[in-house]
DNA sequence: GAGCGGGATTTTAGCGTTAAAGTAAAGAGT
DNA sequence: ACTCTTTACTTTAACGCTAAAATCCCGCTC
């Protein structure tokens, strides 16, 4: 390994001088700087980050520490990387699987100290969990969990979209609509909103709400939402619409109704929640509420460079607006 | 911050000996080492992870490198991430979005300190260029690219998957089979071994190979293979089967049979690559090649460990087996 | 020609940890 | 009683870098 002092030596000049003209931090005449590129270049030297981290406590890296990597947090993911780039630090991603304990270890004092700020796709902790966090590391919380105040956060208007999205069914026909995924639920705020807004939806309406309606799955895959569907398709109660809660879970929808012969948007409406690239293509297109991916990686990373900028107001705690994208899979799409 | 020395004055020790107990290196006497963690518990200290990894030059984390976080990449990472876990690391994500700078740069020796060993997706590299880095870090090279014989290299068996997919079209009665993305490429070696598999099949069946059925597409996203597979359709040019590139791509040119009224697999049958996990669920059930997400993963995993473990034995190149999935968007299917 | 201002460069002093060598005291062997 | 081990803990010396203070050197003033 190359050390300044290598360079140093190699350039006839001190260590510091070198570590002037590497960082361009106090003026080095040009004679002096042309010599110390040259070493650098010789001996191929490049700064120890690690080094520099410990002495000048700070990494130029934020983390964004999410559930898992693929789908929703995969999309969002690559809107947040460009706009962390753009401010000349990096970006890196960890994962958590969605427990307590992960979420809490990456939370801990050792794994802060890693990172500049911090971006949390909170699924697994509570607000009490989350209030025995101390630190004055830049971090924003993101997703539909209940957080302390003095977090920043960005979340979803869940219950809207919901209700954007069921209302657009009923509008358009359908009387029974599956809340496919929309349990009631402590553990995911989630699905607790999107379920108050399919309600909302059917009180708006004047229609009943009807428990039967409201479908649990055992996990937001494609796999348990065809598998949920198909069992109720298999029990005959009668539906002709279907609110999915993710359009991952829809996609498993799409799959069961195909499979069962019943034609969409015809025999059922479904719509969707998150808009991901491949709802538009998913035949016939999948209604879905949109949650403005960029918008939203554009909001927690500006309040975590407003932080990291060392701004010491109050947090904000910032509900992303969302609107409905009509497509195929229900009557009002083309 | 709470340092070492912190707890150290805190128990009435040494600093080696709060290090001792924390690591558990060397034997610590039961009342002193219950003294120490007390103070550990009363202050709560957390090690300072920089710290350790400038004195002890390890930092217990592997990287990932991937062209960008969705899709394909993502999938691959939840594969990965819970095999270097097992081993007591830690995962991190990196984007290069695919430039042979960022990819470069992922590899600079200040980037690499970073890490115990790096996985690495190639996607703009060449040959020459990964040539010129020079490392002793355990790295794993992953993707279709050509590499120096000295790394380590994970790559899937192309152009068998896309022979296997078009075999099977024409098997079930396809002719016409528009290569859709498979291109002949030098910058994505990828799409050009998948291309000479789509020809191999060809011929195989003792069919003619014509040119204006390999259609490029401008990225490989579900949009550029929906449009490109529409410009073909309005050209007239007949075709009774598609092969997609990639899954992502195959899902575009679902979109654009069913907006053309053609019937999948009546009209065109439809084959893909990867075997994404929406693409059971995409009606009537994609087609794909399978090239075992999990087996590449533990595959790479195995050859960095190895690495990381002190083997300085010959890098090695496998090739990935691929099995061919076939569902409803073929004429095999159920 | 003594004194001063200021740019260029070096010296000093760690950042918080750990590998290795050192010391002190208690126990074992002859 | 004196070595010889063994156990328990401490001291020392970095790892490679940089903020801040100190020094050096030069031209310039009066």
């Amino acid at each position: 390994m190359v050390r300044m002092a290598d360079v140093a030596r190699e350039a006839g000049v001190s260590v510091m001088t070198v570590s002037n003209v590497v960082n361009e931090r106090l003026p080095v005449n040009e004679p002096t700087r042309a010599r110390v590129m040259a070493a650098v270049e010789a001996l191929g030297y490049e700064v120890n980050l690690t080094a520099r981290h410990l002495r000048a406590g700070r990494t130029d890296t934020v983390a964004f520490i999410v559930p898992s990597f693929h789908d929703y947090f995969g999309e969002v993911s690559d809107k947040i990387a460009p706009l962390i780039e753009a401010e000349g630090r990096h970006l890196v991603l960890e994962r958590t699987s969605g427990s307590p304990e992960h979420e809490m270890a990456a939370l801990s004092v050792a794994r802060l100290q890693l990172y500049d700020g911090v971006l949390l796709s909170v699924a697994g902790l509570d607000r009490d969990q989350l209030d025995r966090v101390r630190t004055t590391k830049p971090i924003v919380l993101l997703g539909e969990r209940d957080v302390p105040d003095r977090f920043n956060h960005v979340r979803l208007a869940n219950e809207e979209g919901a209700r954007l999205a069921t209302a657009h069914m009923i509008e358009h026909g359908s009387r029974r609509i599956v809340g496919l995924g929309c349990t009631f639920d402590t553990a995911h705020m989630m699905t607790s909103d999107r379920r108050i807004g399919w309600e909302r939806a059917h009180r708006d309406a004047g229609l009943d709400v009807d428990a039967r309606y409201v479908v649990p799955i055992s996990t937001f895959t494609s796999a348990a939402g065809r598998d949920a569907l198909l069992d109720v398709i298999a029990s005959g109660l009668p539906f002709d619409g279907v609110f999915a809660v993710t359009d991952v879970v829809a996609l498993g929808a799409v799959a069961a109704l195909a499979e069962s012969g019943l034609r969409v948007p015809t025999d059922v409406q479904l719509a969707g929640f998150d808009n991901l690239d491949m709802s538009s293509f998913v035949p016939p297109g999948l209604t879905s509420v949109d949650a403005n991916h960029e918008g939203v990686a554009e909001t927690a990373v500006g309040l975590l460079h407003r932080q990291m900028a060392g701004w010491t107001g109050p947090a904000e705690h910032v509900v992303a607006p969302v609107r409905l994208v009509v497509r195929g899979s229900t009557r009002g799409g083309a």
